[in-house]
DNA sequence: GTTATCACG
DNA sequence: ACGTACGTGATAACA
C-alpha cells in the first residue's frame, strides 16, 4: 500500500520557529523556522518510508470560516517579522525540492488537509497528516494517522494518533472531538464555545451523549445544572461553534497524486537553497552527482600525478602561469602531498612518493613563488599566488615577509569574520556559488595524506579542490576586499602578520617543568584538604565540581538562601556564592576550592601536556577566529594565564626565559580608551589624555566636578567602571551590576559622563546608527564586523547588537594597532639580526625573550614600535618591564 | 555535544 | 516589560 505524507505548512513552520533558537544566514535572513521544518520533514519521511508528499498552506487573505465569525474574533497575535519572512522562503525551498505546495482561496490549510486525507484514504492510500495543531485529530481514521511533533530536550519526537489513540487520550472519538472543541471553544482559533463550559464539562457531555445535538435533545437530563443552563441558553452558539470547528473534508482542491510522488528531493536547486541558508547539516544529504553546477565540470580536469617526471612538469608549467593556487597536505604525519592549480583544466593532486618528498615539494614551491614574483608580465601586484591556511604550512615552507603568497582563508575571514571555518568548501560556497564536498564529506576523519598516498579518488578530488578553489577564489575575494576598502588591511596588516604569528609559535615559551609540577602538587594538597573540610561542614560527600550536586547540597539540603537560577537549576556562580560567603564558612571554602581546582586542572595539569622536548610550549595563535579582529590563542590558551589573584599569578613564575636571557614585557596603557578619544574626537577627552597620568582619576574629577587631588578612591573606582562600561557598549544595568548600585544611580553616572564628554556620546550613537544602516561597523583601519542582530525585532538581540556596534570599532582598532606593532617589532628584531623573539601576545601586551645583551635595545624597540604603530590624536603610552620570569616582568 | 563555570584582555 | 555589560578558550559534568 502506498503512503502519503501531508504536512500542515504554517503549523509546522510556526512550531519550528519557536522551537529552534534564532538562526540567521550570512545575509541576516532568519532561517530557524525553515531549518526546523526541514528537520521534522526529513525525520518523518525517513520514519514513514513515504512515497508521496505534499504541504498545505493557508493563503493570507481571510478565509471562509474566519470571515463568518468576524464578530467574535479575538485578536490573533500578529506573526513576528522574523517568521513572516520565512513563509515565502519555505514555499520556495519546497518547490525547489519538487514538493507540491497546496493552497486554496477561501479555505484554510486544515480544510485542504482534511479533504486530501479523506480523499486519498478512500483510494486505498495510507495517509499521515503532520501538524502541530490538535484540531486535526478529528481527521484520524483507520487509514489516516495524525502526527504531532513535540519538542523536548532530546530533540523532536512525534506523537501518533489513530482513532483509538484519540479515544485513549481524550475519551472521545475523532468525530466527537469536534463537538468537545465546539463546546469548550478555542480563543486562538476564534471559536467562541459555550460560556462556562470548559474542557472537563465538554468532554463529559460528549462522552455521555455523543454530540451537541443529542445532548440538547436530552437537555432535561444534562448534569451539572450549570452545564444544562449554559447549553439551553447558548445552543445556537454551540451549533455555530461546531460549524467553525469542523474541518472541511470536501473542499474543491485540485491535487495530482502523481505530482506528489517523491522523486528526488535533493535537486541542484534545493542544494543552492541549503547553501544560501547555511544549512551545513543538510548538505550531506545531497549526493555528489546531484549537486550540479561547476563542481562536476571541474572534476573532469582533476589529475593525480605521482611520477617524479610528471611533478617536475607541473612545476614547469606552473612557472609560466599567471596565477597559482596551492596547499600542502598536512593532516597526517608531516607532509602528505599537495594540491596545486593554475587553470580551469590544470588541477593536480600530488602525493609524496619516492623522489617526490615533502622537502622536494617545498623546495619547488619556494622556487615557484620566487620566480612568479620576478616575472615582468605578472598580473596585478601580489595577485599570483593563492594559498589556504598559509601559517600552518610555514613549518615546512620557508617563506617570510615579502613573499607574494596571499592566504584566501584570511581573505575570507576579513570579508566575514563571523564564520567558524574558512576551508575551500566554505569559500566555494560563499564566493563562487559552487557546491563542493568538504574534506570531511570526502574522507570523514581519515587523514588526507594517507588516502592520497594510495591514490584514492576521494583524496585526489579533495587535494585538487584545495588548490583549485584557492586559485579560483582569489580574484573574487580580492575584488571584494577592494570594494569593501579592506585590500590594504589585507596586504599590509594581515598577510605580514601571518609570519609574525608563525615566528612566535615557532619560538614558543620556555616553561620550568619541575616548578610547574611542584605548583601542581601544592594545589593538589590544598584542594584535598578543602574537600574534606567541605564534606565535614556539609555533612555529606558529593562532587563539588558538579554545579548540580553543589546546588542541591547548598540550597535544598542546607536551605541556604539561593540567588539567581539557571535554566537547569540553582546558580552556584562565584558572584552568587560571594554574597553568602561572609555568613557561611562552608561557602567561602567552596569558593577557595573552586579556585584551586581551576588552577590545578586548567593550568597545572593542563599546561604540562604541552611542554615539548625543548622544554617549551608552542601554542597556536589563531588569526581567523574572533569577530573583532583580535588574535586568539589555543592548545593551550596562553592569553588567559592567571594574574588577578595572588595564588594564580604565581603560576607565571614557571614561564621563564632561556639561560642568559630575560623577558621584556611591554603593554599598552589603556589603549581602548585612547582609541575612543581618537575615534570620537571628543576634545575634552583628548585633552585629558594630553595631561594625564591617571585617566580614571581625571574622568572622576571631570564627571563629578571635583578637583583632581580631591578625587576619592570611590569616585575613581566608579569612573573606572564607567570607562569600562563605555568601551563595552554602556548599559545602565551592566554598570549597576558591576558597581552594586541602583539602576537609577547608574543612569545618572552615564548621563554625567556623556555631559562631560559629548563627543563620546555622539560617536557611540553614530556607530549604532551606521551599523543599523549598513549592517556592519568598521575599525580605524577599515576592518568590518557584520552585526545581523541590529535588525532583530527581539529586544534582547537588538540591544546586544547595539552594544556590539559600540564595542567592536574600539576593540577591533586596538587589535589592529597591536597587529601592526607586532609585525613591526618582529621585523625589526630580524632585520637587526637580533636573537630576541616575541614569545607571547596577550591583546595589549607583548612578551619578548631577549638575551641579556639585547635587553635595552629590545625595550627601546618595543616602546618605539608599539607607540608609533598608529598615529592618533592622543599619544599611545607603553610600559615596558623586565624580569627573570613572566611573574617578575609584571 | 551542550552547559556552567572561570581564567584572561 | 523585555534581561545584559565586549571579546575569547579549557575544563568537568552530564545527557
Amino acid at each position: 500500500m502506498e503512503k502519503l505524507v501531508l504536512i500542515d505548512g504554517h503549523s509546522i513552520l510556526n512550531r519550528a520557529f519557536y522551537g529552534v533558537p534564532e538562526l540567521t544566514n550570512f545575509e541576516g535572513l532568519h532561517t530557524n523556522g525553515v531549518y526546523g521544518f526541514l528537520n521534522i520533514m526529513f525525520k518523518v519521511l525517513e520514519e514513514e518510508k513515504a512515497d508521496h508528499l505534499a504541504v498545505a498552506f493557508d493563503l493570507h487573505e481571510p478565509t471562509f470560516r474566519h470571515k463568518m465569525y468576524e464578530a467574535y474574533k479575538g485578536t490573533r497575535k500578529p506573526m513576528p517579522e522574523e517568521l513572516r519572512e520565512q513563509v515565502p522562503l519555505m514555499k520556495e525551498v519546497l518547490s525547489a525540492m519538487g514538493v507540491p505546495v497546496v493552497t486554496l482561496a477561501g479555505y484554510e490549510a486544515d480544510d485542504i488537509l482534511g479533504t486530501l486525507a479523506k480523499r486519498m484514504a478512500g483510494e486505498n492510500v495510507e495517509v499521515s497528516v503532520v501538524s502541530g495543531d490538535r484540531d486535526l485529530l478529528q481527521l484520524a481514521d483507520t487509514h489516516i494517522k495524525i502526527r504531532i511533533p513535540k519538542t523536548n530536550r532530546n530533540g523532536t519526537e512525534v506523537k501518533d494518533y489513530y482513532p483509538e489513540d484519540v479515544k485513549r487520550e481524550y475519551q472521545v472519538t475523532p468525530e466527537e472531538f469536534i463537538d468537545v472543541k465546539a463546546l469548550m471553544g478555542d480563543a486562538s482559533d476564534n471559536i467562541p464555545g459555550v460560556p462556562s463550559i470548559g474542557e472537563k464539562t465538554a468532554t463529559s457531555l460528549i462522552v455521555a451523549y455523543g454530540s451537541i445535538e443529542n445532548a440538547y435533545a436530552h437537555l432535561e437530563e444534562v448534569r451539572p445544572p450549570r452545564a444544562k443552563k449554559a447549553l439551553a441558553e447558548h445552543y445556537d452558539m454551540a451549533v455555530m461553534s461546531k460549524k467553525l470547528a469542523t474541518i472541511c473534508i470536501d473542499c474543491p482542491v485540485e491535487f495530482s497524486y502523481e505530482d506528489a510522488r517523491i522523486e528526488n528531493l535533493y535537486t541542484p536547486e534545493a542544494y543552492q537553497y541549503m547553501r544560501r541558508l547555511g544549512f551545513q547539516s543538510f548538505l550531506q544529504r545531497f549526493d555528489a552527482g546531484q549537486r550540479g553546477c561547476g563542481a562536476s565540470q571541474a572534476e573532469e580536469h582533476f589529475w593525480f600525478v605521482e611520477e617524479f617526471a610528471g611533478v617536475e612538469q607541473i612545476f614547469e608549467k606552473a612557472a609560466k602561469a599567471e596565477r597559482v593556487g596551492f596547499q600542502l597536505v598536512l593532516d597526517g604525519e608531516g607532509i602528505g602531498g599537495m594540491g596545486i592549480c593554475f587553470g580551469e583544466e590544470e588541477c593536480y593532486a600530488v602525493p609524496v612518493n619516492g623522489f617526490v618528498t615533502g622537502a622536494y615539494l617545498c623546495d619547488k614551491l619556494e622556487k615557484l613563488l620566487d620566480s612568479l614574483s620576478r616575472k615582468e608580465d605578472k598580473a596585478e601586484e601580489g595577485n599570483y599566488a593563492a594559498v589556504l591556511d598559509l601559517k600552518s604550512q610555514l613549518k615546512y615552507l620557508k617563506l617570510d615577509y615579502g613573499c607574494p603568497a596571499a592566504d584566501m582563508g584570511v581573505a575570507g575571514y576579513l570579508l566575514n569574520p563571523l564564520k567558524d571555518t574558512y576551508g575551500y568548501d566554505d569559500l566555494a560556497r560563499d564566493y563562487l556559488e559552487m557546491a563542493v564536498p568538504s574534506k570531511a564529506d570526502l574522507l570523514g576523519k581519515e587523514p588526507l595524506g594517507n588516502a592520497l598516498g594510495r591514490g584514492e579518488e576521494r583524496a585526489v578530488t579533495c587535494a585538487c579542490y584545495m588548490g583549485y578553489i584557492a586559485w579560483k577564489a582569489m580574484p573574487v575575494l580580492l575584488e571584494m576586499l577592494e570594494k569593501q576598502g579592506m585590500k590594504e588591511l589585507f596586504y599590509t596588516m594581515e598577510m605580514p602578520l601571518i609570519y609574525s604569528l608563525h615566528h612566535m609559535e615557532e619560538a614558543g615559551i620556555r616553561v620550568d617543568r619541575e616548578r610547574l609540577k611542584a605548583y601542581g602538587e601544592d594545589l593538589k594538597g590544598k584542594t584535598d584538604k578543602l574537600e574534606q573540610e567541605i564534606y565535614g561542614l556539609a555533612g555529606e560527600q558529593f562532587n563539588i565540581n558538579s554545579p548540580k550536586q553543589l546546588g542541591e547540597v547548598l540550597f535544598d539540603h542546607m536551605k541556604l538562601p539561593h540567588g539567581k537560577k539557571t535554566k537547569t537549576g540553582y546558580s552556584t556562580a562565584a558572584d552568587v556564592l560571594e554574597k553568602l560567603a561572609p555568613d557561611y564558612p562552608l561557602v567561602q571554602k567552596i569558593l577557595d576550592y573552586r579556585q584551586y581546582a581551576k588552577l590545578y586542572s586548567t593550568y597545572a595539569e593542563g599546561l604540562a601536556v604541552y611542554i615539548g622536548d625543548d622544554e617549551r610550549i608552542h601554542g597556536k595563535f589563531n588569526q581567523t577566529i574572533t569577530a573583532t579582529g583580535r588574535i586568539s590563542s589555543t592548545e593551550p590558551n596562553l592569553q588567559n594565564i592567571p594574574v588577578r589573584m595572588e595564588l594564580g599569578r604565581a603560576i607565571r613564575k614557571v614561564f621563564v626565559p632561556e639561560e642568559g636571557c630575560v623577558f621584556v614585557d611591554a603593554d599598552y596603557s589603556q589603549i581602548e580608551l585612547r582609541i575612543l578619544a581618537h575615534m570620537s574626537g571628543d576634545e575634552r577627552l583628548i585633552k585629558a589624555y594630553g595631561e594625564a597620568q591617571d585617566i580614571h582619576a581625571i574622568t572622576a574629577s571631570e564627571v563629578f566636578h571635583t578637583p583632581l587631588h580631591e578625587v576619592t578612591a570611590l569616585q575613581r573606582r566608579n569612573a573606572k567602571a564607567v570607562n569600562f562600561g563605555i568601551v563595552y557598549g554602556i548599559s545602565a544595568f551592566g554598570l549597576s551590576e558591576d558597581l552594586s548600585i541602583s539602576r537609577q544611580e547608574a543612569v545618572e553616572y552615564i548621563n554625567k559622563y556623556f555631559e562631560t564628554y559629548p563627543g563620546v556620546k555622539e560617536f557611540l550613537d553614530r556607530q549604532v546608527a551606521d551599523g543599523k544602516e549598513k549592517g556592519f561597523v568598521t575599525t580605524m583601519f577599515g576592518r568590518r564586523r557584520p552585526i545581523p542582530e541590529l535588525k532583530s525585532s527581539n529586544f534582547m538581540q537588538r540591544s546586544f547588537g547595539e552594544r556590539v556596534a559600540m564595542n567592536s570599532p574600539i576593540q577591533g582598532s586596538a587589535a589592529d594597532i597591536m597587529k601592526l606593532a607586532m609585525t613591526a617589532v618582529d621585523k625589526e628584531l630580524r632585520m637587526r639580526g637580533m636573537k630576541s623573539r616575541i614569545v607571547l601576545q596577550v591583546h595589549d601586551e607583548l612578551l619578548v625573550e631577549a638575551p641579556e645583551s639585547e635587553t635595552e635595545d629590545v625595550a627601546r624597540i618595543l616602546e618605539d614600535k608599539m607607540k608609533h604603530a598608529a598615529s592618533l590624536r592622543v599619544a599611545l603610552e607603553v610600559e615596558a618591564t623586565r624580569g627573570k620570569s613572566w611573574f617578575d616582568a609584571k
